[in-house]
DNA sequence: ATGAAAGCGCTAACAC
DNA sequence: GTGTTAGCGCTTTCAT
C-alpha cells in the first residue's frame, strides 16, 4: 500500500513512513551513529548524558536495527537452516517446534525447507541456505550416502548438525540409538514366545531405516534364520502396510509377529489383519515404531517406540548454536523407550 | 573449521578458503562488477565475449552472490516469514509443506515461528520478523481480538496474508469456511435422526473455534433450543476429550451426538465411551473435525471434517508473492469436505 | 568517551 | 555496452 522508499530526500519534502536508521536516531539525539551502536548494544562505555538522549531517540523514533544491514556488517544472519525430508512425517514437527523454540531463546529464527526426500533438491536447498549466510545448520539427510555431499559442503562452511539421520559419520549428530530401540522391541516379543518374525518397513534410503532393519535381522536371527529375509519394503504409509499385510496373509504362513519400522505402515497392516478376521494379538504380535498419538489410539492399542522428540530438537538446536558442532565429530544418542501396548502382549 | 575471513590482505599471503566475491570474479574475468552482475541477472545487454570471460570466470571459481548483501541493496531477502499457534497440531505440517513448495518455487524460503499460543510472543515475533525485512509474511493469528495489532503493524509494512485463522477482517485472508462446513455435520446428524446434542470444545481464542461453535450453535438450536447450551470447552487434546465425555456421561443425559471441534478431542470421548461399554455409533453418535489420520483408523471409523491443507498453503503462498496481499481486502473461502463415516451412520 | 571514515558485497545511476 | 561511483544501514577501527 505504503510506498517503501524514503532516503534523506534532497528536497525537504515530507517522507513517507519507512523504518528510521541509526543514523536519524543520531541526529535526533545530537550524537553519531557509533554512539547510537554503542549504546544500544553496550558494546562500549557512554556517557550518561548522550545514552539518555540516544534512547530516547531511539523509543521515540521506535527504532528497530535493520538486521539486514547488521548481518552484513557482522557476518552473521541470526538464522540457522533446518532441512528435513518430509514435514509432514509426524515425527518432524515435533522436533521442529523444539529447535524452534530453542533458537528463538536465543533470538534465532527458523529456515525451514522440506527436501521431498530428493536428494538433488536437498542439495540444492543446502547450497540456497548457505547463500543466505545462515549461521548454521540442522540437517535430516534422506539418503545416507547420496546426501553425504551436501553434507560435507555445508558442514565445511557453517556449523552443521545431522538431526535424527546421519550421513556423514565425522559430522556432528544428535538422534536415537535406532538399533538398541529395534533390538528392545525383538526381545519383547521373543519374551512373548514369538519365534517366526516379518518386517514391514520402507525403501527408504535413511540411516534410520538402514538401521532399524540391521537390528531387527542381527535380533530375529537369533531364534530362526529364515525371519531374517523376511522383510518387506515400500512406503511409510497405511496403503503400503496394507498391501505387505495381504501378501504376508496370502503367503500362507502367517508368522508369530509383524515388526514395523512405523506406526502408518503397522496400522495399515492392523487394518487389513482386522478384515481377515485375524486378531491382534490373539493370532499375529503387532509393533509399529515412532509412537505416534495413531498408535495409542489405535484398536487394540499399539505397541510402538517413542523417541524423545522434543529433547533431540533442542539438543539440535542447542549444537548449531553453541558450535559443539564445529569439532571432528560429536554424537548424541538418546535412548528411544518402548511403550508395549496390548497389540504384543500375549493374553496370559 | 576453516577460518571465515578473508579480505583482499594488503601483505599478499595466500587467502583461506571464503566465499568469492563479485570483485574477485569481475577481477578474474577482467571485467567490472557491474558487468558480472549484469551478465548473471541478464538485467542488460552484454557484449558476447565479455559476458562469456565472466560466466567461466564465475563457474571456475564457484561464484555464488551473497544473498545478504543482495539484500540490502535491493531491499527484498528472498524470504517469508510465517506465524502459525502451534506446529505440532497435526493441521499446520501439511500447510506448512505446502507453503514451503509453492515458495521454494519461486527462490524463496520460509522463516517458519511457533507462536505456541500466546499472544505476546506472537507481536514480538512479528516485529522480529518485521527486523529481518521478511518479503511478506503468512500468519495464523492465535487470537482473534488480541492479535489485531500485530497483524495490522505487518500489514503495515509488507504483504501479509492470514491463514486458516482471521483477526482483521480487511486484511487478504485464506481458510475454510468453517461455519459451512459445521452446518453440513450438523445437518447430516439432523438427516441421520439426531435431535440432542453436545459439542466439546477447546477454549481456544482463534476465529475459527468460534466460527465453528457460532455454527453449532445457529444449527442445533432449529431441532432443539437448549442443545446449543451444552457446549463444553476446554484444550484441542485427547485427554480434554476424556474429560468432557466422563463429564457428559455423568451428567446421565446422554445426547444422541457428540459434536467435536477436533479429531483427538472426538477420541478421546470415544475412548471414554468405550470404556464405558457405550457403543458408537449405536448408542450416541459423533464426529470430529479436521480428518487427520487418527479419524481414519480409529475404530469406528470417524466422521470428520476434510479442509484442504495443501490448497489453503499454495494459495496462501502464491497471495503473499504475489501480493495478492496488498489491497483492501482479498478473502479465499475455501470449501471443507464432510467424510462420513461409521461413528455417525445409524445402522438401517 | 566520542566522532569520522571505512567498508561488509552487492546493484543501480550515471557517465562515457 | 561498459566502467566508475555511490550507497543500502549498519559496526568498527582509528584518531582524537
Amino acid at each position: 500500500m505504503q510506498g517503501q522508499r524514503c532516503a534523506t530526500t534532497r528536497g525537504g519534502r515530507a517522507e513517507i513512513s519507512s523504518p528510521p536508521t541509526i543514523r536519524q536516531v543520531a541526529e535526533a539525539a545530537g550524537v553519531s551513529p557509533a554512539t547510537v551502536s554503542r549504546v544500544l548494544h553496550g558494546t562500549r562505555p557512554v556517557h550518561p548524558d548522550l545514552r539518555a538522549r540516544t534512547l530516547t531517540a531511539a523509543q521515540q523514533l521506535n527504532y528497530r536495527a535493520n538486521r539486514v544491514a547488521q548481518a552484513l556488517r557482522t557476518r552473521s544472519t541470526g538464522t540457522v537452516g533446518m532441512v528435513v525430508p518430509n514435514v509432514a512425517n509426524p515425527f518432524f514437527p515435533v522436533v521442529i517446534q523444539a529447535v524452534e523454540n530453542e533458537l528463538r531463546r536465543h533470538g534465532v529464527h527458523l529456515l525451514l525447507c522440506d527436501s521431498g526426500d530428493d536428494v538433488r533438491e536437498e542439495a540444492e536447498l543446502v547450497r540456497s541456505l548457505l547463500d543466505h549466510r545462515i549461521d548454521g545448520i540442522l540437517f535430516s539427510p534422506c539418503d545416507r550416502l547420496s546426501s553425504q555431499s551436501a553434507v560435507r559442503l555445508a558442514a565445511g562452511r557453517v556449523p552443521l548438525v545431522q538431526i535424527d539421520r546421519q550421513a556423514v559419520s565425522d559430522v556432528a549428530y544428535v538422534g536415537v540409538d535406532q538399533e538398541a530401540a529395534m533390538s528392545e522391541v525383538i526381545e519383547h516379543l521373543i519374551a512373548e514366545g514369538c519365534r517366526r518374525f516379518a518386517y514391514v518397513s520402507s525403501t527408504s534410503r535413511a540411516s534410520t531405516a538402514a538401521e532399524r532393519l540391521r537390528a531387527y535381522r542381527r535380533a530375529v536371527k537369533v531364534v530362526h534364520a529364515r525371519s531374517a529375509e523376511r522383510v518387506y519394503q515400500g512406503t511409510f504409509s497405511l496403503d503400503w502396510g496394507r498391501a505387505a499385510a495381504q501378501r504376508i496373509v496370502d503367503e500362507g504362513d502367517l508368522p508369530d509377529a509383524i515388526v514395523c519400522a512405523n506406526d502408518s505402515v503397522a496400522l495399515g497392516v492392523l487394518d487389513v489383519l482386522r478384515s481377515k478376521g485375524l486378531r491382534v494379538p490373539e493370532e499375529v504380535l503387532l509393533t509399529g515404531f515412532d509412537d505416534t498419538e495413531l498408535a495409542s489410539i489405535a484398536w487394540p492399542p499399539l505397541t510402538s517406540v517413542r523417541q524423545p522428540l522434543e529433547m533431540i530438537g533442542r539438543k539440535g538446536a542447542e549444537l548449531v548454536l553453541g558450535s559443539g558442532a564445529v569439532p571432528g565429530k560429536s554424537v548424541n544418542l538418546f535412548k528411544a523407550e518402548l511403550k508395549i501396548r496390548e497389540s504384543s502382549r500375549r493374553r496370559a
